[in-house]
RNA sequence: GUGGGUGUCGCCAAGUGGUCACGGCAUCGGAUUGUGAUUCCGACAUUCGUGGGUUCAAAUCCCAUCAUCCACCCCA
């Protein structure tokens, strides 16, 4: 008999967002359109499906060999469900990259789907607020957008001491692969994948797998070197190529803007998404219980040309609702929240329902958060249902109130009651609430 | 795709071969019918993810299957 019926779980990977959960994805975005809003951002959105060549271009192969949601639709299109948005804002942007008027700050809020394995941190669907900005070349850009990054982890509660930005440069990887190791293009590839997993293998793992990639001992003994230096002395020893003079550029910057603490130079840092060249940057969690990349981004010059109208270059980043959460839990900045009600209006039985009703119809009209009791129930079942949904105030009318134009407002913060005009309960509604 | 853990009421959870499967939270009802958070009383799994097997007897052992979590791979 139960096998009958369809199973009441999400989908694998996905969530339900119950209110309790729907509360807290309101307040998180909430706060990341405030923090993003304070520099001028403008929300955009795009399609969930797009051309399956979008992604095939550009992305990465693991991610669109193994990780896309792809169909053919009725028409024998190829079509994929977003696992990113920034194809989609180049799109965007490529379609009218001429009326647009530069620099173009832009964020969006999509869900993303990605076919994989869940595990801590990673579903299937997840929303994430992706930050760009396009059309300026200069390192101002890098620098503006890491500000952001940092304020949004701030003005969610955390501290500087809660997170680190850590930044690379393409161009420095570059010219270390070709002018200082001379690594043959087929070399890069592994070299590269080694670099990004160093940090989690240790040190005898990291060489093997350099080995693995014909790599001399040498030239081990110059990469190891590289990526542990700081980056004055990258320029000393190695030369000033283009992305060490840029990365000087941007802590120059930051560091006089006060942000210098919490920025660090990482030569390590690769990031995986083969659109991005030049700076690129990841957020990582500084709490022991989970020491992980929170969410990165990085320039991406080439992007918006692919489209084939002018190019524009850009820099953005894209962070995670679930990483973020992880992150907030850790660090005990997780806000208990409840419904937003101001005023119950109680029942007190059936022949009062109009008449709480047109008071609920004219406090609400004052814009006040207004539920109403629409079925009689005990009086104390409907000051108990106050208390457990968090509603401060209940106003009823019985009978006596009833009879003199009067009503009862009762403060369960404060246990007070007192009967007065209906008139006159506007102000002191307005009064309790502000305390 | 690979490896490991877990699956007992909405949630947490005891129980590891032998009467009717502890307990807590939540939910619902009640404590002389105009008032809440405390307290008290009561209700709430013929059933232990599902299917099969072993046994006189299984939530407890075995097999399969599904789900979920963690790690790897990879990475927004």
């Amino acid at each position: 008999m139960s096998q009958s019926f369809l199973s009441v779980q999400p989908y694998k990977g996905t969530r339900d967002f119950y209110p309790e959960e729907m509360r807290f994805r309101h307040w998180l975005f909430e706060s990341l359109r405030q923090t993003v809003s304070a520099y001028g951002y403008e929300a955009y959105d795009g399609p969930m499906l797009e051309p399956f060549e979008l992604y095939a271009a550009k992305s990465g192969q693991e991610l669109v060999n193994e990780q896309l949601y792809s169909f053919e639709d009725r028409g024998g299109r190829k079509v994929a469900m977003r696992p990113e948005m920034t194809p989609t804002l180049a799109r965007m942007v490529a379609a009218r990259s001429s009326q647009l008027s530069k620099p173009i700050r832009w964020y969006s809020l999509p869900n993303l789907w990605r076919y994989e394995r869940p595990q801590r941190g990673r579903l299937r669907e997840h929303w994430q607020l992706n930050v760009d900005l396009l059309g300026l070349s200069s390192e101002a850009a890098e620098i503006e957008i890491v500000q952001i990054a940092i304020d949004i982890l701030r003005n969610l509660g955390a501290s500087s001491f809660d997170f680190e930005v850590q930044l690379s440069h393409r161009e420095l990887n570059n010219d270390l692969f070709s002018r200082v190791l001379k690594l043959q293009p087929e070399q890069t590839a592994a070299v590269a994948r080694a670099i990004d997993k160093r940090a989690k293998i240790p040190a005898e793992k990291f060489e093997e797998l350099l080995h693995e990639a014909a790599c001399s001992a040498e030239q081990i003994s110059t990469l190891k070197h590289f990526l542990d230096a700081p980056l004055l002395e990258i320029g000393e020893v190695y030369g000033e190529s283009e992305g060490y003079l840029a990365m000087c550029r941007f802590f120059d910057g930051v560091n006089a803007l006060g942000l210098g603490p919490v920025c660090r130079f990482n030569a390590s840092i690769m990031r995986g998404l083969d659109y991005y060249t030049g700076t690129v940057f990841e957020v990582y969690d500084k709490h022991p219980d989970n020491r992980r990349a929170l969410f990165g981004g990085g320039r991406y010059d080439n992007l918006v040309g692919m489209f084939g109208q002018t190019q524009v270059p850009g820099v953005g980043f894209g962070m995670g609702d679930v990483t973020l959460k992880d992150f907030l839990e850790v660090h005990g900045l997780m806000p208990e929240l409840q419904s937003h009600v101001d005023v119950l209006i109680g029942l007190f039985d059936a022949d009062m329902l109009i008449t709480s009703q047109a008071l609920a119809r004219q406090l609400r009209a004052e814009g006040l958060r207004v539920e109403a009791v629409l079925q009689p129930q005990k009086l104390g079942k409907q000051f108990q249902y106050a208390d457990k949904k968090g509603i401060p105030l209940v106003i009823m009318i019985g009978p006596d109130e009833a009879t003199t134009g009067q009503a009862t407002l009762k403060n369960l913060r404060t246990g007070e009651q007192q009967t007065l005009a209906q008139a006159d309960l506007l102000p002191t509604i307005q009064a309790q609430l502000k305390i």
